[in-house]
DNA sequence: ACCGATTCTGACCAAGTGGTCAAGTTTTGA
DNA sequence: TCAAAACTTGACCACTTGGTCAGAATCGGT
């Protein structure tokens, strides 16, 4: 029958996309199947493998759409607060990245899926991305606390602390009966993360801010 | 030919549950195979399944395993500081949380793969396990930062900030050159949660201790 | 020595895996 | 209008998956 969709406009394309980023997350690589993914977003296996030629294949355009959107964001609220101090950037920045972690859970859980064992898609990975996301956290080092000096603690502290809620949320729902993707939890997240990789207030283990 | 291992000894059954440990961790639970877990424990993967009748009761093995190590590791912790204080005792379970992350990484990275979908898996986890270690964490409520006085917030940000450098092990190293199962750097992070949870020595925002 | 329970083996099964391929059907640009 | 490019289809491949089953080997107890 030939093409559904137009041919640079995305569309199909897209919502293949999104049908495996949800399989990715939710089985990781190997327990996610193309069958699967491809009836997920309403089209054939054979049809998909047109588009992206094999599983990694398809793998790679997932984190690079996920990655891109984190970017941008990071992009965009960096060029929104440029007249502020660094400070305010750093914070604003770090809001931002939970904002985020809370839209698209599927970031922190497909990376603790790869990032547990030596493979080609990791070193992918940290040579594509996390070197870059990790010197972005080691410029907000000197806005934070003392204890995290090392940009190595910083970003690992960031991350766990801003991703784990969401990243097992049925988890987090089943213990507490709140929803952590709730406008509320989101922003309490957000304030937790401030608070400690910035310091609440003045005055307390944090360093010095100027509010 | 018959057994080769006695009837009650396990032997042979370590070496299964131990193979699928790694084995669940690395690839999830679709992703595990019961051929590869049976070969890396030198066995037939028919004589696994004598033992364990299903994937599902392997896998569950596997996680009893894990929780009841820790649990026993708390419990000779709390044993042998039952005279300290007990915010001295709450710090001390915290540092030996972190250090049973370290030892065994691969608790977290099952229950991170677990945790992020609603399985009968699941809730087998959170209903044997999960509770009650979220309820040790409450406990430890009193003693902690402010920040942290809702138990959820403490929970996920103990588990956030443990297990993160652990599980992400193989991407921590290429970021840092650092190994994070080190002696050193095990302790560090110790350090550093310790003083995120409880607040570092006396006079910052953490709750007041006594040390 | 023998029996029954325990443990192990290998052949086997239906279903699913990632991927290939030839033959189609559209769409686009000239 | 027409050919080339873009796209879709379904049959097919070798291989792996979790699991079953009948039989055989080995053990402890008597």
């Amino acid at each position: 029958m030939g093409r559904k969709a137009k041919p640079g406009s995305d569309e199909g394309l897209r919502s293949i996309i999104m049908a495996a980023r949800h399989a990715f997350a939710a089985h990781g690589y190997d327990g996610a199947s193309l069958r699967q993914i491809s009836a997920e977003a309403g089209v054939l296996h054979t049809a998909m493998l047109y588009h992206f030629p094999t599983k990694d294949a398809l793998w790679k355009a997932v984190m690079a759409d996920m990655f891109e959107a984190l970017e941008a964001r990071f992009a965009a609220r960096t060029a929104a607060q440029s007249s502020r101090s660094p400070r305010d950037l750093a914070r604003a920045l770090v809001r931002e990245f939970v904002t985020f972690c809370a839209e698209c859970p599927e970031l922190h859980r497909i990376m603790t899926s790869e990032g547990r064992s030596e493979t080609d898609r990791l070193s992918w990975l940290v040579d594509t991305y996390s070197k870059r996301l990790f010197q972005a956290a080691a410029a907000l080092a000197p806005a934070a606390n003392p204890l995290l000096s090392d940009p190595i603690r910083l970003y690992y502290a960031i991350i766990g602390l801003s991703a784990s809620v969401f990243t097992l949320a049925p988890e987090y729902r089943r213990l507490s009966g709140k929803d952590p993707f709730g406008a509320g939890e989101v922003a309490a997240t957000a304030d937790i993360v401030e608070a400690i990789v910035f310091g609440s207030g003045r005055g307390d283990g944090g360093a010095p801010n100027d509010e």
